[in-house]
DNA sequence: CCGACTAATGACAACATTGTCATTTTTCAC
DNA sequence: GTGAAAAATGACAATGTTGTCATTAGTCGG
């Protein structure tokens, strides 16, 4: 292949010449411009990334760790195509900022030992950050790499590696407020498990949303602990809601942990009688387009910001300020969900706010 | 960080010695080797793959054009996961090759000058080879690169460059043949656009495999020309169906274009009063699993083997005989389906099989 | 038309590694 | 113990680019 002394030849210059055009230095004659860009063009010069490299230790590459791929094949059911939304971000974010991506997807990301194999191999390519995808919002322990910025999506490790996670919390708050508004005095909350990360901080944040919205503990029932991958779990699930709406004061509306386990939650309220929304009111989570695009009755729901997390976490990892002030600076970025209002909720008029026959 | 001066020096060996270390050569006494070991990890040395991609001009890399991440993220519905299907078989094939892979996910895959500019990158990466996937079995023109292999991955060009394709006439023919072994003699086509190459070559060995059944031209119409995500189409196709069924002599079985025509199939044929497969066997085409998922009557199918394309386009990559023999290669290789047996065929008793009653 | 300044270009080193070939060390049969 | 062969190691060039600094060409006010 050609290289810059076959142009320089070609073109009569000085191999720093064609540098300098392949560069888009400004000090460079248009009329001497013009000839170097025949002679590459004719030649068929591609500039070489690896002696490139040498002299300006720049690669313009951004490495990513991320299951996305792997899972959403392997996997389907459960994994979902949250990775996927995380890569994409990264990989527009990436553009803009005219890094090339190298995604590093061996399937077993929390394999220490794998990943820290990654991080060598990102570290010999001299990447300029690595940015790690975690499924869903969850705790890691990953071994850091030395002389390379990190940024962890989807998770943290507790110490102070920056980060980008989904504001949980925010986005619960924002259905609670939605139910409020709609008139909603009882609303029972339906949750995931309480080992997720996701699952406790949402609880916390319906429990505290409705206490600030001034409802009584009774009135806002928590139910958590379900997993609507799980067929014994379900079975739980229908139990809790038959007793629950057996009360002689049901809720009137229902946040459930995931648009999944809406999804079910609904086909039980269904099969008990109560109609969604006019009966019962559901909100979801997660925004799964994937799963909603079949559902026959639209939800609401909040959306999770992969996507945005992924752009976020490119921004952090681009622009991220040197630690030279020394003191822990606020390294976890909290990205919010938007409510996205479907047809699962009805404003409550005065009378049925009051209750409701059973 | 650290060179292999640094490393030699307080390993007491010569640099020559440490790249022998590092790229595992044999004539190292164990305990030199040892010694230049303990050095590269107290000095946390890692090559750097640019001075080696200059000398060795092995970069190890494996570059692919895919829209599969993009268009999963903007286009779920029509795109559906045969993309992602396909990088995953790439990136275990690379896995498995010792290769790093390069993914450049730009949007916009047809545009002519944006996979010229991608490919300008991956020749400054001095990448191995090229792999461009489609997402569906289509014909493309690309700009051909100068000094680099390139595979296309559902796709074909109509020039001599290496593809791998779905063996769309092969699975058809699979589905026909159970069909067929069902007892089956009545079989309607309902098929994709004709403007589809794999409209094209499915209704065509449709109605070769029925020929070859001996089954006559009227005991097998074929209707064709529906796009499942077009409403217009979907009427056209309620019509045609209805028009089909009156018939006094009525399909016993139906071969559908693909997954999504057969879900919405069923669904008008159930409208109509027919069930399947007690009235109507159904075969489909893809194993979308992510569409099957949430049918209720899990649906017979034709696998499109996407991950095995991803495989064996890497394969041809990498293994490639060079074109020394002169004459044109075969170099189009076909990747056969499999058919997966559901509940949506039932087989016919010859009873049965004579005919039924409207 | 000159000097002083600026713009344009070039010569050469440096980057971190591996290939080539030379040199040193070790092994082993006698 | 010796010599020859084999094994282990090292010296040095070469790779293709960009940074530094020097040099040449061009511009402009007087």
């Amino acid at each position: 292949m050609a290289t810059v002394f076959d142009v320089a030849k070609l073109a009569g210059v000085s191999i720093k010449t064609v540098s300098r055009v392949v560069n888009d230095e400004p000090t460079v004659k248009p009329a001497t411009r013009h000839r170097v860009q025949q002679a590459i063009e004719k030649l068929d010069y591609r500039p070489h990334s690896g002696a490139r490299l040498m002299r300006s230790s720049k690669s313009g590459i951004v490495g990513m760790i991320s299951d996305a791929v792997s899972s959403a094949v392997e996997d389907p059911l459960n994994a979902g195509l949250s990775g996927i939304h995380i890569v994409r971000g990264v990989q527009e974010a990436c553009r803009e900022a005219g890094k090339i991506l190298m995604i590093a997807d061996e399937g077993a990301v929390d394999d220490q030992a794998g990943v820290a194999k990654l991080l060598r191999t990102f570290e010999s390519h001299r990447v300029e950050g690595v940015i790690y995808a975690a499924p869903f919002h969850m705790q890691v322990a990953l071994p850091l790499p030395k002389g390379l910025p990190l940024v962890l999506a989807n998770c943290f490790d507790g110490l102070d590696t920056p980060c980008v996670l989904p504001d949980d919390a925010g986005g619960q708050t924002l259905a609670v407020g939605h139910l409020v508004a709609a008139g909603h005095r009882k609303i029972a909350y339906v949750g995931l498990g309480e080992e997720l990360v996701a699952g406790r901080l949402r609880r916390d944040a319906f429990r505290c949303a409705c206490r600030e919205a001034g409802l009584s503990e009774t009135a806002t029932p928590i139910l958590s602990g379900f997993d609507a991958t799980s067929e014994t779990s379900l079975d739980d699930l229908r139990k809790s809601l038959a007793r629950l709406f057996k009360r002689t004061s049901p809720p009137t509306a229902v946040c459930f942990g995931n648009d999944l386990m809406a999804m079910r939650g609904i086909e039980m309220l269904e099969r008990m009688g109560l109609s969604v929304p006019s009966d019962v009111s559901v909100v979801g989570y997660d925004n799964d387009e994937n799963l909603l695009r079949y559902l026959k009755r639209p939800l609401t729901t909040v959306t999770l910001p992969y996507r945005e997390m992924g752009r976020a976490a490119v921004d952090t990892l681009l622009h991220h300020r040197e630690p030279t002030d020394g003191r822990a600076s606020a390294t976890s970025q909290l990205i919010r969900g938007e409510l996205v209002e479907r047809s699962s909720v009805q404003a409550l008029t005065p009378q049925r706010a009051t209750g409701r026959a059973t």
